[in-house]
RNA sequence: GCCAGAGUGGCGGAAUCGGUAGACGCGGCGGAUUCAAAAUCCGCUUCCCGCAAGGGAUUGGGGGUUCGAGUCCCCCCUCUGGCACCA
């Protein structure tokens, strides 16, 4: 029994410990950032998680880990680092779950917002709690209502009507989010679409700056291809088409607008499209046609925007009965229905040119209407137009004086031809939409406005701010569609305290974007109740140095918080232009069966059981060790062994198996400082360059020289050894450091720096290759030139057996990488 | 369909200014220790032939460049993510 007992002694036992070093952390505040802002500084930010009931799982550490290894290096580095945490917490599941239970959303946040923060705190990532932001704080959204503000003053926030996702069975309105392929996420309604007065914010007018600022951004191409996708900015012309004998309202000849990206087509535009919900489709459509196209209408309204587009590929539409005349040409050319030209881009109506459009010619072929060639393809083996469209360059035919020009060419011509002649202009179109800022919800920041008996709105004055959420008896929605605050008479009754004047408060309420929109903000200057950040402190801690999230936000968060940034930076609030300067996302963590983790495949991690089973430290050592951080990787229990050995075998370098903590005073072996030069410079390059597992397994590499040595730990490297451990296992880090007698936390202990002489080797081995496959491997010292390379090949016995089985025709000798003799046959 | 990324042992992955493929770890097999088990320690572990020495094959498939290709070029296949009638 009592070599069992040994062993149990000297084991490593990380329940204790880190438990141990928690508190002591959250009692110093060490990680706390320095006043002193002459220091170089360091911003590593993490997207921030809406404090779900169900907790963590195992893919939010993945990226925390990440970050909080950084945080750590850079503290050791000499940067003053900010490292802090908060939740995005305003939302519709606590919403949700005061309908069905009546708990009060604010009950519920609180209480998942503590399991989240002791969840954190148990896996020992270094948050300056201090700093901690709630976006369902007061004192939070306070300002959010302040800069809604702002951008209500710059005209950026405007009310029209717009329609909304309404699910008649559960007699609400439900956010984009909330519906998938044209279903309620929640019991698998339908959900259709319906009119209705909504806040919008002005993101278009912001297009081209968030599509240039793209350029000089470090984040993945992806992203950015993905957001500059998103805002898919078109150049072209808008061009007028007069339509046969129609006068619009003010008896002026009707004029038909579409916008084009290939003015150069125009001779080859053969007829006209709108859409079913074109504006002026009354006057656009003929008495004898009016009835089929309102029945198209009808049928149009009742598709979902699925049928509409990914599944429905195949062409529908009915003639309009009318004509336009084709200003190049002079041509009559028809005017079709079809639902194929959305409504909500360009003018809603297009030029149809089925020689250079694939959708247009499949229409065209359907329909049996004229398809023209009007570009002769660069590809010579190109199908005739006939039989497909050409999208690509090449020279103009039958098409006047554009005849045996280039496309590119074309272009420029036909735009200036256009203007002169007053059928159009240049324009440019993009496919981002302005921002639909309201939902009918009660879990959100309420609007700082005031809704007059005239109509008009008026905003509330800063020194009002907050409008808090008043509390309510039922979160119900009220079946009109309208938020259930618009129900709560005592609070949406109010005085203007302009005027004086009885108001309604606006009683729809922002999206869970708007917090998110600036919570990196806040986090420099927490506290403060005049100003939402001070501007000394905001121009030394911005922009973001590294920011870490799920790709799922690569385009709305992102960009809406880019868009408000801007809008912050025109306001003279923020100094720089864009708020992220390297931006990674982290892979997805699968389950262990390769799929992705979901309660109802019961495949889910919960890292609490981690924890108790393996140790915070080997808990994050295995996420960090699993894989590149940016890729998706399935999860496997069983490799927390390995880590945990790990862990076992650096602690048993300081600790013998009484259980007592033993450093040896000999001097290290030349084996070991040599072993420890390379990891530690190794560990020192990875880490900088977020290459989290190859550190890891350096720094395995390095306790296993140590352990095969069958040495205890040398003085001279134990406590680099801890601070070099310190980002990626802080526990056992922290834990050696105070062993060694440092009175001091890790926190902000210098790192060690690799001996450079250490790093050279005496002797390198170099492959020995004839024809190209290696037969030997020869160790030369360090420096050795070709020829003495060469001369230890030949005297290798197995290699000049080889060698004289043929003729050398060649000697390839590259000292200290390789030699290759080639030999041909005879 | 378009855009982006990726295909390497039983598994996660390592190695890309072209130069020893499979580091490190999981799992597995064998051994030590133990009354026994767990834990720990030592050894082996890409595949095929061979007692061995050794030989052959091998980075999704097929071509090519090169003394030499996981890495560069061309064609193809598969998977993942995103967009999806945006004129």
């Amino acid at each position: 029994m009592t070599t069992t007992k040994e062993t149990r002694l000297g084991a490593y036992d990380p329940s204790a410990q880190e438990v141990r070093w928690q508190k002591r952390w959250l009692s110093e505040d060490c990680y706390a950032a320095k006043a002193d802002l002459s220091l170089p500084k360091y911003y590593v930010l993490d997207m921030f998680p809406y404090p779900s009931g169900a907790g963590l799982h195992v893919g939010h550490p993945l990226s925390y880990t990440a970050t909080d290894i950084l945080a750590r290096f850079k503290r050791h580095r000499g940067f003053n680092v900010l490292h802090p945490m908060g939740w995005d917490a305003f939302g519709l599941p606590a919403e949700q779950y005061a309908l069905k239970t009546g708990v009060h959303p604010a009950k519920t946040t609180a209480a998942n917002v503590d399991n989240f923060r002791r969840q954190l705190q148990a896996l020992g990532f270094s948050y300056e709690w201090g700093r901690e932001v709630n976006t369902t704080d007061p004192s939070y959204y306070r300002w959010t209502q302040w800069i809604f503000l702002k951008l209500f003053e710059k005209g950026l926030a405007y009310q029209a009507e717009m329609p909304v996702n309404w699910c008649p069975a559960m007699g609400t309105v439900l956010a984009n989010e909330e519906v998938v392929d044209g279903k309620s996420e929640v019991g698998g309604h339908e959900v259709i679409r319906r009119p209705m007065k909504q806040w919008m914010l002005k993101i278009t007018a912001y297009a081209d700056r968030l599509l240039e600022g793209l350029d000089d951004l470090a984040w993945p191409e992806h992203v950015k291809d993905m957001q500059r996708n998103w805002i898919g900015r078109s150049v072209g012309a808008e061009i007028d088409f007069a339509v046969d004998g129609v006068t619009d309202a003010a008896g002026e000849p009707l004029n038909l607008r579409v916008f084009t990206t290939r003015p150069d087509t125009l001779f080859g535009a053969t007829y006209m499209v709108i859409a079913p919900e074109h504006k002026e489709w009354e006057r656009l459509v003929s008495p004898e046609q009016r009835a089929a196209c309102e029945d198209y209408r009808a049928a149009a309204e009742s598709k979902s925007d699925l049928e509409r587009t990914a599944l429905q590929r195949d062409k529908t539409g009915v003639p309009t009965g009318r004509f336009a005349i084709n200003p190049a040409t002079g041509e009559r050319i028809p005017i079709w229905m079809a639902d194929y030209v959305m409504v909500g881009y360009g003018t809603g109506a297009i030029m149809a040119v089925p020689c250079g459009d694939e959708r247009d010619h499949e229409f065209a072929s359907k329909f049996e209407l004229p398809i023209v060639q009007v570009v002769t393809p660069t590809d010579p083996d190109a199908p005739p137009a006939a039989e497909a469209a050409w999208t690509g360059a090449g020279t103009m035919v039958n098409s006047g004086f554009l005849d045996g020009t280039s496309t590119a060419e074309s272009k420029a011509k036909m735009t200036a031809w256009l203007e002169e002649h007053g059928h159009g202009h240049a324009a440019v179109h993009t496919k981002l939409r302005d921002w639909l800022f309201s939902r009918q919800r009660y879990w959100g920041e309420p609007f700082p406005l005031l809704h007059h008996e005239d109509g008009s709105v008026s905003t509330v004055p800063e020194s009002e701010l907050p409008v808090t959420l008043p509390e309510v008896d039922k979160y119900e929605p009220t079946g009109t569609g309208e938020s259930p605050l618009a129900v709560v008479s005592d609070w949406v009754n109010t005085t203007d305290p302009v005027s004086g004047e009885p108001v309604k408060r606006e009683t729809h309420t922002m999206p869970q974007w708007a917090g998110s929109c600036w919570y990196y903000l806040r986090y420099l200057d927490p506290h403060n109740e005049q100003q939402l950040v001070s501007p000394e402190l905001e121009k030394y801690w911005m922009p973001v140095d590294l920011y870490i999230g799920g790709s799922e936000h690569a385009v709305l968060h992102l960009l809406y918080a880019r868009f408000w940034h801007k809008v912050l930076f025109d306001a003279g609030v923020v100094s720089t232009s864009e708020p992220f300067g390297k931006l990674l996302n982290q892979g997805m963590i699968l389950g262990e069966d390769g799929e992705k983790m979901s309660k109802s495949r019961g495949n889910v991690i919960n890292p609490d059981d981690m924890v108790t089973k393996y140790g915070a430290d080997a808990f994050r050592l295995y996420e960090m060790f699993m894989g590149p951080l940016t890729a998706t990787k399935p999860w496997q229990t069983s490799g927390l062994n390995g880590t945990h050995r790990f862990l076992a075998r650096a602690w048993r370098l300081f600790v013998n198996d009484d259980g007592d903590f033993v450093v040896s005073d000999e001097p290290a072996s030349d084996t070991a400082r040599r072993a420890w030069a390379a990891t530690l410079d190794k560990v020192t390059v990875d880490t900088e360059a977020l290459s989290f597992n190859t550190a890891i397994s350096a720094m395995m590499e390095f306790v296993n020289v140590l352990t095969k040595e069958g040495s205890t730990m040398p003085r001279e490297l134990a406590h680099d050894f801890a601070v070099m451990l310190e980002p990626y296992a802080p526990h056992l880090a922290e834990e050696l450091n105070a062993r060694l007698g440092s009175d001091e936390l890790l926190a902000w202990q210098p790192w060690p720096e690799a001996d450079a002489s250490l790093l050279v080797a005496d002797t390198v081995s170099v492959p020995v290759q004839v024809n190209g496959k290696v037969r030997t491997v020869l160790e030369l010292p360090e420096g050795h030139d070709a020829a003495a390379l060469e001369a230890a090949g030949r005297a290798d016995a197995g290699v000049a057996r080889l060698i004289e089985q043929g003729t050398v025709k060649k000697v390839v000798a590259v000292p200290g990488r390789i030699l290759n003799f080639v030999v041909a046959a005879g």
